[in-house]
DNA sequence: TCAAAAGTGTTGGCTTTACACCCATGA
DNA sequence: TCATGGGTGTAAAGCCAACACTTTTGA
């Protein structure tokens, strides 16, 4: 079964990677430096080398590109269809998605690849299947940040109720009452409130909060129920 | 980027067949008839074809062993680890879970493979790691079939509520409350009873039901919060 | 003192859970 | 007629959406 014969293919990742920049839910791509669709917007991406799993290939992309590691990650889906890497050579690739705070990344930003964020709903047009890619992530972000405590990831490690809130609005395009929306996420456990405050935004200020990280590896399999079910995709 | 430079690797799918006998959840693993391992268990798999997705190719390696097309099909995970194949050449797969009723297959099956049923507790040990594959399927399924009406697709066409509830208690391994059950189930009004019952399993009968087609695809994305939240693993 | 945003309290309605009860029937 | 499993009823507890209310502070 496994011989000689087998057909061999390039195996590729990736990247698409979301950002919050306290307003819109961005996802970070690229202008292609190389042909085909050199100057055309594409997602970060790279091949997988030979000692490399596709998640080790995915941490080393965007690693580069971002300067970052440690992010969040999360395999999202294989594709595969011989054709969808047009007439070139096939090209398998799996896609990922990551999650930072823009703030961060700016400072580590390697402007090499051309980067750029676009929010969500107003994408560019992307090379090969690269936008389809990047509407099921969306799905999936919505999906899965439905079910438990991700959506911390894009923002700075303090951050005040009133901002996560507009994250969660962002991320599903509606509104949410601040009051039951406090006692939700609070009943969580998984936020410590800090003793300083954010007074940016308001006159009165706002608490700033931390997720607490010993709580949340326990928490993140029971943050169910979230967001009502009409809201979720997948 | 893309060049003649670039790796190319074998890439390969693999089924987690999942069956449901009335009583326990069972996995579809075969009997390698070739080395290495041969004589070992496994899970069905095959290589991708030049024109062939890894849909595609699932579909085609599934119909192989059972006969069956236009089952329930969902990809798993892309595992791609560089040593997962042990010392052989490294193969890149995609894992891909399929829900079929037991019964159905029965008429189908293709002995050449020397496939074998086993409860979902009681694996045997698999060649690879295919067994952490099969777990993490476990977990898959538990966690989808909490949140969407898929576990319909493990029975036959015509069930009973009693049935229905045998296999997610079965599934979830815990016991549900026959009263609340039903009436979740109903609730979500995808099932129709029919007008006949069945005597097999009880002097009083229960009465048939079936799926609603039409209502579950509609339904498919609202299934949600059926199972307790610490019972979902992902 | 007023506007604006943060944060708390309250209520009515809905859902869920637990469990008691009734039903149909073969032996 | 009785044991068995199918199926329904129901009350208490819990949860949640909606919205009114209080707090804080810069201008």
């Amino acid at each position: 079964m496994q011989s000689q014969f087998d057909k061999r293919y390039i195996f590729a990742v990736d990247c698409i990677i979301f950002g919050y920049d306290g307003k819109d839910l961005k996802l970070l791509v690229i202008e292609r430096g190389f042909e085909p669709f050199k100057g055309k917007w594409s997602l970060v991406g790279g091949f997988v080398e030979e000692e490399e799993s596709a998640e080790t290939a995915a941490v080393r992309v965007l690693k580069q590109l971002t300067g970052l590691d440690g992010l969040y990650m999360e395999q999202l889906h294989c594709f595969s269809d011989p054709k969808r890497s047009g007439e070139g050579e096939r090209i398998i690739s799996v896609a990922f998605f990551a999650l930072i705070d823009i703030q961060k990344y700016k400072e580590q930003i390697n402007e090499d690849y051309h980067p750029a964020w676009f929010p969500i709903n107003q994408l560019p047009e992307l090379v090969y299947d690269h936008s389809k890619i990047a509407e099921s992530a969306k799905e999936k972000l919505r999906y899965k940040a439905a079910l438990h405590p991700l959506l911390f990831e894009l923002l700075p490690d303090k951050f005040t109720m009133p901002q996560l809130q507009s994250l969660y609005e962002a991320v599903y395009n509606m509104e949410f009452d601040k009051g039951n929306f406090n006692r939700k996420l609070l009943s969580t456990n998984l936020l410590e409130k800090l003793d300083d405050k954010d007074k940016m935004n308001s006159k009165k200020g706002a608490f700033y909060y931390t997720v607490n990280s010993k709580k949340y590896s326990a928490g993140f399999k029971k943050f169910l129920n979230f967001v009502p079910s009409q809201y979720i995709n997948e």
